[in-house]
RNA sequence: CGCGGAGUGGAGCAGCGGCAGCUCGUCGGGCUCAUAACCCGAAGGUCGUCGGUUCGAAUCCGACCUCCGCAACCA
């Protein structure tokens, strides 16, 4: 019976290209347990997209004279871009602009209403007096009246720490300008979280597995919940679906309220595209299902707290929607020293690292020296280190003197004689790593695995340098074949674990030994159309068949002539790349 | 006393109650099939500080120091 597995990554927020920061936490790690899954024949269905909406957005716009609605589009073009490089292969990559997601939102903000959950109150908010819109505290400074710092923030003052509220501020300002702040009342839907206070905390206390960042710092948050708004004052995002809102330009619905909503959307608009209007329902109203998350730290709160209150209070009675069983939050990557921040310039892009390097690379190196348990540091010297010693010398370097050996010799995979004790030693322990890196790869543990396999090549390394086929050929011809043998049987192992994390290294390797199928697809960009419109998306016609099982190379298979893997960096050159 | 995470040989990290480990770097040796790649060996740490529990502590408890993130209407 195979699984069913649903990943969701993060959705990236369109306010520009991606850097390296951003897809360490929500992408790589959810493509690895796509392709894993996808490879172990689970029924996968990965979907996500850009999150378009919310005031940054329009704040952006603004500055460059440019309507929302454009500035997404430019910037859904190009996210879509970085993530295709990646070799990301989304099921389903959107957008949350569609004509389907505004119908799914608007459609679980009316279950929630209908039942009760959502509340209108009024509330002091502030506004730009110009453009009506609603003003986030954080675009707004003033003089603490805590200290007197004169740009402390709308929520907090940086030079004595204090928390604010806007209000107190001393002659309120917006930031970056001395354009002025407007408070005034306004009536907003809020959403009833303490209503789920206790389900939620059940819910999480039973999540054991999760890592203790994730499950405490939950925890703690849902100890004292208050009912969230839901709503703001603004014209860009989903409309809010009631009488005399519905045509207000400028209420609208809450951009993580609607971002969250997403996964659930963009899995609709899966199955519509496919023709198979049911076929979401497969994962959403399934309680075998398995739904792993991924993400940054920075968004663990909506996904263990606002999303799964969101799927509760929208459930019909007896058919639950899935809850997230496995949220996998990264911690932070650091760029030599400093914190990666696009807004100081201290940022590298994803795009820019793929204009020079191999998306195996960066994909390895992401995953072999990421945050996963804690923060740490990108220097362009450890990416290089990386590259060389362990992706070129202890991998391809395994792969290239392996496939020489037999294709110069043998001209195709050489027919074993008897193997050896040694021999079915080294088969044995290297397809164990099979079962361990599955085991590990379950529980979200990328580095363990990864590390596993590198060791593992390093002792197939080990095992060549001890046998020398290169000299036994002067001798004994049968046992040099059947050493080569052994060691390509290991090299077809290691290429089936790997191929989560090496996709595109992988497939080349998949057609050096000589199989003629596709073990590691690439995601295509389609057009889907709805309505009068068509947006792009990412998707692909990616097979789930069970394959990670031992290597059963055909003795006698041909070989083409090999070519190197990976390529090796110059140290020099490489370490200060020019911007 | 707001909440959480982290401090382990030169660098990066794992271990989280029972002789302190991995990768790289350094030094020495072997090999030379392979992208100057591969293999073996050595040096190098009183595991942030102080105190406690224990037969025994990086590992549990307490206090303190340092760094990072979050602190709800920012995404």
């Amino acid at each position: 019976m195979p699984r069913t597995v649903f990943i969701a990554p993060a959705w990236p927020y369109a306010n520009g290209p991606r850097h390296i920061g951003h897809v360490v936490g929500f992408a790589v790690p959810g493509d690895v347990l796509a392709r894993f899954e996808r490879l172990r024949g689970s029924r996968v269905l990965m979907a996500s997209g850009t999150d378009e909406h919310g005031t940054p957005i329009t704040y952006e716009a603004d500055k460059k004279g440019i309507p929302p609605r454009e500035f997404v589009d430019e910037n859904n073009a190009v996210i879509v871009q970085d993530l295709v490089s990646l070799g990301m292969t989304y099921d389903i990559f959107t957008r949350t602009t569609t004509a389907n997601h505004y119908r799914v939102t608007q459609d679980l903000f009316l279950k929630l209403y209908d039942k009760g959950y959502l509340l209108k109150e009024k509330q002091l908010g502030a506004f730009d007096p110009v453009s009506g819109r609603t003003l986030p505290d954080r675009y707004i400074e003033g003089t603490c009246p805590i200290c007197g710092y004169k740009e402390a923030r709308g929520d907090q003052c940086d030079s004595c720490g204090n928390q604010l509220d806007p209000t107190d501020l001393i002659n309120p300002h917006q930031r970056g300008s001395d354009a002025p702040v407007e408070f005034r009342e306004t009536e907003h839907f809020f959403f009833d979280l303490p209503a789920f206070g206790d389900r939620l905390k059940e819910w999480i206390e039973s999540h054991d597995d999760w890592r203790p960042n994730v499950r405490k710092y939950s925890l703690e948050f849902v100890r004292n919940l208050k009912p969230r708004a839901i709503t703001r004052d603004l014209d860009w995002g989903v409309p809010v679906p009631l009488p005399g809102w519905e045509n207000n330009p400028s209420k609208k619905i809450y951009v993580w309220f609607d971002a969250v909503i997403g996964y659930l959307s963009a899995s609709i608009e899966w199955a519509l595209q496919r023709g198979e209007p049911d076929a979401w329902k497969e994962w959403w109203l399934n309680a075998d299902a398995r739904h792993y998350y991924t993400m940054g730290k920075d968004n663990i709160t909506f996904h263990t707290v606002l999303w799964p209150a969101i799927l509760m209070g929208a459930s019909e009675p007896g058919r639950p929607y899935e809850l997230p069983d496995v949220i996998v939050a990264s911690e932070f990557l650091h760029m030599e020293g400093s914190k990666l921040s696009t807004s100081r310039g201290n940022v590298i892009y994803v795009r820019d690292v793929l204009d020079r390097y191999d998306p195996d690379a960066l994909r390895y190196y992401l995953m072999i020296a990421g945050p996963e348990n804690q923060d740490t540091e990108f220097t362009w010297s450890e990416f290089v280190r990386r590259n060389n010693d362990e992706l070129v010398a202890t991998w391809g370097n395994l792969v290239h003197r392996t496939l020489v050996n037999a294709q110069r010799n043998f001209g195709a995979v050489p027919r074993p004689g008897t193997l050896t004790a040694t021999d079915e030693a080294l088969i044995k322990e290297v397809e164990g790593a099979l079962d361990y890196l599955a085991e590990q790869l379950d529980q979200a543990r990328f580095q363990n695995a990864l590390k596993h396999a590198m060791n593992v090549a390093a002792r197939v390394n080990v095992y060549l340098g001890t046998e020398q086929p290169w000299h036994v050929i002067k001798t004994d011809r049968e046992r040099a074949g059947t050493v080569l043998y052994v060691a390509l049987r290991c090299v077809d192992n290691l290429k089936t674990m790997l191929a989560p994390f090496l996709p595109f290294s992988a497939q080349r390797l998949h057609a050096m030994l000589g199989y003629e199928d596709v073990i590691a697809p690439q995601p295509e960009v389609r057009e889907f159309s709805e309505d009068a419109a068509s947006h792009r998306v990412i998707t692909g016609d990616y097979e789930s068949v069970d394959r990670w099982r031992p290597s059963d190379l055909p003795a006698g298979r041909k070989l083409p002539v090999p070519e190197p893997l990976f390529r090796r960096l110059d140290p020099v050159e490489e370490v200060a790349p020019s911007s």
